[in-house]
DNA sequence: CGTTTGCGCGAAAACGTTTGGTGATAAATT
DNA sequence: AATTTATCACCAAACGTTTTCGCGCAAACG
């Protein structure tokens, strides 16, 4: 252990070692060496609460996510997200800590988690809970570098990385829309978090430009993430005579296509559907699912780079990257 | 900020505001009221890196998982896993980390990954590579408390918990036989994993139970977790004239399935079947599909609860939980 | 020759805690 | 009355780094 151990192997001053290690200062090269071999002898690693006291940087990240109820798709969606993030952090020599918070408080109590408190991370990536920019300030007041992910804040300056929704549900419906679809229902989830608002906001941009006059009948928002919702809204929807659906969520998009099953609608022929995110199952779905795929990996690996960047002193002021949502062509958009 | 500016500001000495808010020794009621109201006068939070530098603790655990593909299901099991741990430690002031290792190199070099180097961590929550307890000892001679999480290891004294494969597995080969069923085929991932080898031994001993003779032909072990292997052994299958398949993957089930759709055989007129884990989109398959049932998040709090154990100094070895598996029944059993 | 410049090094002061040792006072026990 | 015990407080030494300041020496400069 300790620094001081090298410095009494090699005969140095422990300042010496300790630029020797850091390459803080120009180190002759003979003391360059003797630090090195005895550095190797013993396995010394530095220690990094003493690093942490003396320099207030840890070299932790945070990832801040809604905590999301066990065996749930979304949290798929954040463990690659996650993933990104770790990888591309770790080769900058940052390791990554989770924590979450309750969606029903939303962020008020953001400050108040425990990475926080203990002033452990040297930043902070934040999945934020709704597109107000008023839920931010305790947390921003902080003084910690914050990063923004998957879900969009309205008029925050803060750099911030997630899906183009909007474009991915334009490239939806234009999708039903060439293949002569005309009454199209749309369902998504809570709209005050920007994934679902943007992606309603799609919906709509894409049904005016295929010049399809919007049936409030047909569109379902602020839905509640289950499978039973799905499946009621789709017995209305049949009563509506819909002719394809595009649903902006994928726990509600199971729920109708069981609906669908059940009652023997035939997809695509009678219905075409679009779904969100690329899942495994929409390979074997009675009807190949076409849907549109966010990447959260290199989502995870965009906010990294972006927290890296702000670290080392960049601006990252307003930085904000929609990355593009790719549509992923299989069998059910078809007419 | 610091204990000493509490230390002014009550007329207090150091020592006895440290006291006075660990309770570590006796302080009077009077100084223990006036630091209380000092320190929420300026929100003082003690630094987490001068506790540790001086006590050696973090309270900070860390889950090390093997490293997995994005948009794999198994990210989902993990990911409840971790929150399961979180939480539970939360509860006891703790926070969690998140490393990985990749499967590739095993855990050959595991005492290296950064979380450890900076012996940052109070306690390891481990899923192990292999049932080898030869790949542990670089870990183990870090002199860190380990808890093993979802993969047994074999002559080792470490806590542990994982779910009981071997009698899930054999529950649902009991189910096809009480349905008739006699040539089951069975699939299943990398035996090197306690979970398949597990899960490998339940059928076989579930088989002898239920005097049914092994047919070699139907038995397949050390899969690759793909789509298109499920689908080629699909094909095998068929030609082997089983009536029901056990498989131990989802994924690998999800690969039977997609083929069976397409070659038109029904499920479970034809063929029964029976999978492992339950997600979502075992309710809208063709046939809804009956699955033993894990509990990763109830894993996760368990393994924590050990490493409370652990820390606070009980004789946790050759501790080891064994989570019941449960059969969801659906449909897909029937014969 | 006197002055600068550059290089390599070390002493020592932080950083904010925890904790063993030590008194001082008051209460309880002989 | 003399001793023990209990209660409360403080001093100061750690813990292992980083970093400011300054020293000596040799080479380069005018």
């Amino acid at each position: 252990m300790s620094i001081k151990r090298i410095a009494e192997m090699t005969g140095l001053s422990i300042t010496t070692v300790s630029h020797a290690i850091n390459g803080t200062r120009a180190v002759s090269q003979h003391s360059k060496q003797l630090v090195d071999e005895a550095v190797k002898k013993i396995g010394y690693k530095p220690n990094l609460a003493a690093q942490m006291l003396k320099t207030n940087r840890s070299h932790i990240i945070a990832l801040i996510i809604p905590s999301t109820e066990p065996n749930n798709s979304t949290n798929c969606f954040f463990f690659d997200v996650l993933n990104g993030a770790r990888e591309k952090l770790h080769a900058s020599g940052y390791d990554l800590m989770v924590a979450t918070y309750s969606e029903q408080e939303g962020e008020k109590h953001l400050a108040n988690l425990q990475v926080l408190e203990k002033r452990l991370v040297d930043g902070v990536l934040l999945v934020p809970f709704d597109r107000d920019v008023t839920s931010l300030t305790e947390i921003r007041s902080l003084g910690i570098p914050i990063v923004l992910v998957d879900r969009r804040v309205e008029n925050c300056s803060l750099p911030s990385v997630y899906s183009d929704n909007l474009e991915g549900a334009r490239k939806a419906v234009h999708l039903l829309a060439q293949n002569g679809r005309k009454r199209i229902a749309f369902l998504c989830g809570n709209c005050e978090f920007s994934t679902s608002y943007d992606r309603h906001l799609g919906f709509l941009k894409g049904m005016e430009e295929a010049e399809i006059p919007i049936d409030e009948n047909l569109v379902f928002i602020d839905l509640p993430y289950q499978l039973e919702t799905g499946r009621s809204i789709a017995g209305v929807l049949l009563k509506n005579k819909i002719d394809a659906v595009f649903s902006a969520n994928n726990v509600l998009l199971m729920g109708l296509l069981q609906y669908f099953n059940e009652n023997g609608i035939s997809v695509p022929q009678d219905i075409s559907v679009v779904g969100f995110d690329d899942y495994d199952w929409m390979n074997i779905a009675s009807c190949p699912i076409t849907a549109t795929f966010q990447d959260p990996y290199h989502m995870g690996c965009e906010a990294a780079r972006l927290m890296l960047e702000t670290l080392e002193g960049k601006d990252t002021h307003n930085q904000r990257m929609a990355l593009p949502c790719e549509l992923i062509l299989r069998e059910s958009h078809k007419a």
